[in-house]
DNA sequence: CATATATGCTTAAACGTTTAAGCAAAATAA
DNA sequence: TTATTTTGCTTAAACGTTTAAGCATATATG
């Protein structure tokens, strides 16, 4: 019983029996809950309905040693109350964050922002969240997303490396502490991690086959740093399919470029220069392929009759400009999905039994304008 | 002392001076750490030192109690012994997860891209990381990330709402948990809460002023939907604009649209089936505009000698196309800046001395080949 | 000299959740 | 009937960090 008595105007005093001690205890609470207005958690669904904490951890998670009564009641005063639950401490506790790392040169390519899009949804899925973080190409800034993620404890990382990157010694620290890495588009095969990307040597191969079709006899190839994987794969590419249809490789007629809009630009003026120009450009990027294609335009040089200009990306702008530029589409949305995948398949497999996975999809080839020699 | 006795090919003795029980206690946890391989605690490095896991932690934090001497000795344990810090745990204890969620309608905008790098690297500087989430224009999306970052426990989210949203319960949702958010670009005034953005009415009028000044006398608006803040802004400034130069409004030249591509392409469509023609169209995003463009292009319309285009964002295909565009710049870096450090201050200061920030930032006019007739 | 203050630590609890272990009571099997 | 299993919970510890409170010891102050 609780009486009450309303002595002073300032004050309030309850009179409470003895036994109701426990209740006072669980009002006492009640009340600091209400000053400080804290988020509600699992003891206080626990303190509403009686029962034990952990009962509660078990009802929210339907384990099967829990009545169906209790569980629906702990739902619907869990729905009251408004309860969230603490994702730091259920993490902190399982010792698994369900967060991973995502590492891209930049977002604001379709490629990389399709390939993000597609690894959230599957993710999501699994209830996994995911912090993407830019490298912005620089190997440095890279070094430090990957402090940043393994501070933010991340279950794994999938990445796509920056071009500056050649010490490995960061990634090995990610293997080394024995979270899932898995890297797609720029890779390593030195780092021996799961890879998931496009089939580069093969997609070289469709793009000089097609060239070779519209009538072209000089090639060209401004591609990316040979030291890097994938483009390393476009230049082996590219050189045995000339050899394959009979073309002579000329050195001149092989640039390495970083692949950006200004290199492209630069690139394409020095074949421009040469005495002997080439009669298509195969250009490893589809920012390099606008600069080299704004030079084209610029020279007043006809696209694709006198140059024809392929790229590779099937960034959105290729379809935009004048003329379109035929492009490599590599499939982002099953990139990402894969990636995902693999990730999943780490998180649920004990660290004991583990095997790499190499996914290698085909690409496929958007012929557009700028290498249509026939119908234009 | 520790004796140690070969007695058995397959096993060894250690006999132990009982007052090294408690050295056995410690070896014994070390041994376990080299079986399960677990990372290192505060623990860990309190236990060599042989001091209390709180003074490490102090020591860690450069407390003023904690001498020289032990703090120096600790971080070297610290770095020896590889030393992460646990961030969930920390950030359950100090019921701050230093993590602000973002959330775009798409990342693969140079627009929304750049505002995210800047606010990244303002909020690096304080120790705060954030997590990206696109909303892909669609409401639900939407929701479902805002339900995601708060249950990742994120200190705070900075969001551009998406095209679709009307409804703003999850918004308020956000405000009734008392985390800030800040809103960039697309806001809404109902909410009530932080605002960073450009000066979209006044960036209507020098668009305007511009097409005049060009000797434009019949000028269209392709604008976005009315209900959004920055879109209605964009209109009002183009009305007023109109008036202040003495031209009259007509309803045919103000047309209402999503701003993609798609509709760009049709409302220029629907504005070249006009008895009578615009001189000039300004349409309120890039997207459309480039749908705009590609439809003059096509039916042989010279750009800007018959009609003018002006767009709005910067996008950088804006100089890339065939006539480039002129275009409003944003200033996306600023606008991530002032996001980053609005949280900031919200953050630092005490829940109650709340004050809004409404910061709008003016915009620059990029004059391209688009609307350039005095010099084409 | 006694008292006050500063220094350098320790102890113990807390953050909110999960989970191994355990214990009654109920249901089932022998 | 008794033994066994299942059901439905509780207890208590743990995840790794931080921090309020406390306690000596050393130093400064009157």
């Amino acid at each position: 019983m609780l009486k009450y008595n309303q002595s002073h105007k300032n004050y309030i005093i309850l009179i409470i029996k003895t036994n109701a001690v426990y209740l006072l205890k669980r009002l006492s609470k009640y009340i600091k809950n209400l000053n400080i207005k804290k988020k509600t958690t699992i003891k206080d669904i626990a303190n509403v309905l009686n029962i034990s904490p952990a009962a509660v951890s078990k009802a929210l998670h339907d384990d099967s040693r829990i009545s169906e009564k209790t569980k629906k009641a702990v739902k619907q005063v869990a729905k009251n109350l408004n309860y969230q639950p603490n994702h730091l401490a259920s993490a902190l506790r399982k010792g698994k964050s369900h967060l991973v790392g995502v590492i891209v040169p930049r977002t604001n390519s379709n490629f990389f922002s399709s390939v993000i899009q597609n690894i959230e949804e599957e993710l999501d899925k699994e209830g996994y969240n995911i912090i993407i973080t830019q490298s912005n190409e620089s190997y440095k800034k890279e070094c430090r997303n990957i402090d940043t993620l393994l501070f933010t404890q991340v279950d794994g990382i999938i990445a796509s490396m920056a071009n500056e990157t050649i010490n490995l010694d960061y990634y090995e620290k990610i293997k080394s502490k024995g979270i899932p890495l898995i890297l797609f588009d720029r890779g390593e095969n030195d780092l021996n991690v799961d890879y998931i990307g496009i089939n580069d040597y093969d997609s070289s191969h469709m793009i000089v086959e097609h060239l070779v079709q519209q009538g072209c006899k000089r090639i060209a190839h401004i591609g990316g740093y040979k030291r890097t994987r994938i483009f390393n794969n476009r230049i082996r590419g590219y050189i045995d399919a000339l050899k394959k249809h009979n073309l002579s490789l000329e050195d001149e007629l092989l640039i390495e470029s970083n692949l950006t809009i200004e290199d492209g630009r630069e690139k394409m003026s020095q074949l421009l220069a040469l005495k002997n120009k080439p009669d298509a450009v195969y250009v490893a990027g589809d920012y390099a392929a606008l600069g080299a294609l704004q030079i084209l335009n610029e020279q007043g040089i006809k696209i694709p009759e006198d140059i024809a200009l392929v790229g590779f990306g099937n960034e959105p702008f290729t379809a935009m400009v004048t003329p379109s530029i035929t492009s490599i589409n590599q499939h982002s949305a099953e990139i990402g999905k894969q990636a995902a995948k693999t990730f999943l398949e780490h998180a649920k497999k004990s660290v004991v039994k583990q095997q790499l996975n190499k996914i290698i999809l085909d690409a496929e080839l958007i012929v557009r304008d700028s290498s249509n020699i026939k119908n234009s």
